[in-house]
DNA sequence: TAGCAAGAGTTT
DNA sequence: AAACTCTTGCTA
């Protein structure tokens, strides 16, 4: 592939460094404007075609290989629909669409995307979540704060490339997102709840009904706590609290229904955790620090994706992990990066490696710690589901000097992933390529059948032999269920197929009713623009301060998520309507109305409740002196309200709002045919976070 | 039982 | 921020 980048945003070409371009060697791409150094283009266009250049990321796919030089025709065909006057928008989406059609599926043979599917699932949101750069259905759709959406593959693409500005209205994207773009959950589970109502294959349906990504802890732990010691230094020095899963400490693969004897529902992929002891409690991953759960004569079960190890790459579906050691911790220094000698395979590398050469499931938790991929939660601890390590190798680390070892982990579990709209879960996938493995040392692959396979006829993952046997005993504070205390599962997990199902995926995270005016924050929450602007109506964007008569710097004042608890102040400042969410509400809205009219009037807009919420005195409730005094009661509050607790936002009525800001407090709203959402708070809301990424 | 571990709160 | 200190759980 040829080398080709364009200009940075400080107008610095990326292949010589030259700092400023003369004009004359400057080129604008016709399609993206991004600037580009015309003498480092392996292929510069004739003079007379600069005016109408289009540039490499533009003109063709450079991660995509398979797709040949056609890209320019492409540009050109779809230029030619842009420039039509006589075509209605819809008729030009429905054009640009059938070109692209043709290509992905001449381009992508492994790709197993059915176009035809895909057309109906855009036609039932009235063709509004196409991604502007790929005109596909939004694939892991991301939103800029000027409220337009892309898949994440495409924004990582323009942004890489050097582009700082919104592709569709060219106003600037923060550099946070640049940086961490944020899964649109709102747009993915309504993908998904559309998918599911076009799927009429039981099966395939089955296999997911009722994966919710923001699973509530029903059950708070029953003891975090166990010393006196523990509870003044919170809760790094706590004891473990009660094990409530039933499964073995070496327990492989999945946590099912029959190892959960509380909630009878297992491990869900998407469920959530405040931290790493709660983690543990539910049996997702067991060490509370390490990152790796195993032993190594016999494998790893899990491992937790932190942002500990600078070498770790995430692609979501596929990422590639860094063994443990090699660094100096003696003497308490848990902290040290740096490398000090080579990894090697033994202890939990050799667990893992084990696991790699046996094909066994591990499980995956993400932590929002890993601050460098899009895929990490924003806060707490994520179960992600089942991998296989496809491949293991030792290579020198990015630090330079010593070798670290290398996992190759695969996605395989029979739900979809928290960030895919898919309606069912992994199918096997080609591997992806690296290309640091060819200078890899020990390379380790599976030569026999793995243990955890796809079965083609029952089209799902599953053990090809026995799981491992336990070696060791159940810890746990349960006795496991009888079949007298077994209970089946209450749900009836039917999905939407209908519009008004459909509009409940599009619920504000403030009145629970379906968005008016929807506002996505760069956290990758939605909500009602009134809803959240109401919020914080009473809250200027800055305090001035003075001290001895003199005015100092005013401090900016952190205003956060209600539902995530992400400072979004700089969102606040100039948040715009997230269109093609409000197009496709607006779409459902009225087809409901044709169906069933009486109905139809229950999903009313947010508004009027935003009106009520902003009675409720933020600043006042807001005062962190009175958290110390609240904290000691927040235990008990979660307990005395059967586990549901909504902290700060007191009932669907919306009597009182306030924001989420207990100390180490979870919180869960919910309603019962709502979506819920954990958020977890914290007690500083302004005291610290006043930098901001500029 | 020593030593390690991708944690977390407090202090500097 | 980084350093320091406090812990527990697990492997070998």
């Amino acid at each position: 592939m040829a080398a080709d980048l364009p200009c940075d945003d400080a107008g610095v070409c990326m292949v010589c460094g030259v700092a400023a371009p003369s004009e004359v060697d400057l080129l604008r791409c016709s399609t993206c404007a991004t600037p580009w150094h015309s003498p480092c283009l392996s292929n510069p266009p004739a003079l007379s075609e600069a005016a109408i250049w289009s540039c490499p990321d533009c003109s063709g796919d450079p991660v995509a290989p398979a797709a040949p030089a056609a890209g320019g025709e492409l540009v050109a065909a779809v230029r030619a629909i842009e420039a039509d006057t006589t075509l209605s928008d819809a008729e030009k989406a429905r054009r640009r669409q059938n070109i692209l059609a043709g290509r992905s599926a001449a381009s992508a043979p492994d790709d197993d995307v059915d176009d035809s599917a895909e057309d109906d699932v855009l036609n039932i949101f009235g063709r509004s979540f196409s991604c502007a750069f790929c005109m596909k259905l939004l694939d892991r759709p991301v939103t800029t704060p000027c409220g337009h959406n892309f898949c994440l593959k495409c924004f990582n693409r323009w942004t890489h490339n050097g582009a700082s500005a919104c592709g569709k209205c060219r106003r600037p994207i923060p550099y946070k997102m640049v940086q961490q773009p944020r899964i649109n959950s709102a747009i993915v589970s309504a993908i998904r709840a559309a998918r599911m109502s076009k799927n009429t294959n039981p099966a395939a349906a089955g296999s997911s009904a009722g994966s919710h990504h923001y699973i509530q802890n029903v059950d708070r732990p029953d003891r975090a706590y166990t010393t006196e010691r523990a509870k003044r230094g919170g809760k790094a020095n706590a004891s473990s609290g009660q094990i409530f899963v039933t499964t073995a400490p070496d327990h492989f693969g999945p946590i099912l229904a029959e190892h959960d004897p509380r909630r009878n529902t297992g491990v869900r992929v998407g469920e959530t955790w405040e931290d790493r002891l709660e983690c543990r409690q539910w049996g997702a991953h067991l060490p509370h620090i390490a990152g790796i759960a195993g032993q190594s004569r016999f494998g790893a079960q899990s491992v937790a994706l932190s942002g500990g190890y600078e070498d770790d790459e995430d692609h979501g579906e596929w990422f590639l992990y860094t063994g443990s050691g090699g660094r100096d911790l003696s003497g308490n220094k848990r902290t040290n990066k740096e490398q000090g000698f080579d990894q090697t395979f033994v202890k939990m590398n050799e667990a893992l490696r084990q696991s790699c050469l046996r094909g066994y499931p591990v499980r995956v938790v993400r932590s929002h710690k890993e601050k460098r991929s899009s895929y990490a939660p924003e806060l707490g601890v994520r179960y992600d589901g089942i991998y296989r390590i496809e491949k293991c190798w030792r290579k020198i680390g990015v630090q330079g000097t010593f070798k670290v070892c290398r996992y190759l982990f695969v996605r395989c579990d029979n739900e979809p992933a928290p960030w895919t709209s898919d309606d069912h879960g992994d199918r096997p996938r080609p591997l992806p390529n690296i290309p640091e493995l060819k200078d890899a040392t020990d390379i380790n692959e599976r030569d026999e059948r793995p243990s955890w396979g796809y079965d083609e006829k029952e089209g799902r993952w599953k053990w090809m032999y026995e799981p491992p046997t336990s070696r060791k005993p159940v810890r746990t504070g349960l006795r496991p269920k009888t079949g007298k205390q077994a209970r089946k599962r209450a749900r009836s997990d039917e999905m939407p197929n209908d519009p008004e199902k459909l509009l409940n995926e599009f619920s504000c995270c403030i009145c629970f009713q379906v968005m008016a005016e929807p506002l996505t924050a760069p956290c990758g929450d939605s909500f009602c623009k009134a809803c959240l602007l109401g919020a914080y109506d009473n809250q200027s964007s800055v305090r001035e301060r003075s001290h001895g008569g003199r005015t100092l710097r005013a401090q900016k004042i952190v205003k956060r998520c209600p539902s995530c608890a992400t400072d979004i102040s700089d969102f606040l400042a100039d948040p715009q309507i997230n269109r093609d969410i409000m197009d496709v509400i607006e779409s459902l809205q009225r087809k409901g109305d044709t169906t069933t009219k009486d109905d139809a009037a229950s999903y009313g807009y947010g508004a009027d409740k935003a009106e009520e919420f902003r009675g409720g005195d933020l600043q006042e409730e807001a005062d962190p002196e009175m958290d110390a005094e609240d904290n000691s009661e927040s235990d008990t509050d979660a307990d005395a309200s059967c586990g549901r607790t909504v902290v700060g936002i007191k009932d669907q009525e919306g009597q009182q709002l306030q924001p989420q800001k207990r100390k180490g407090g979870v919180a869960i709203i919910g309603t019962d045919d709502g979506p819920s959402k954990r958020i977890t708070a914290s007690a500083d809301v302004e005291q610290k976070g006043n930098k901001s990424h500029e």
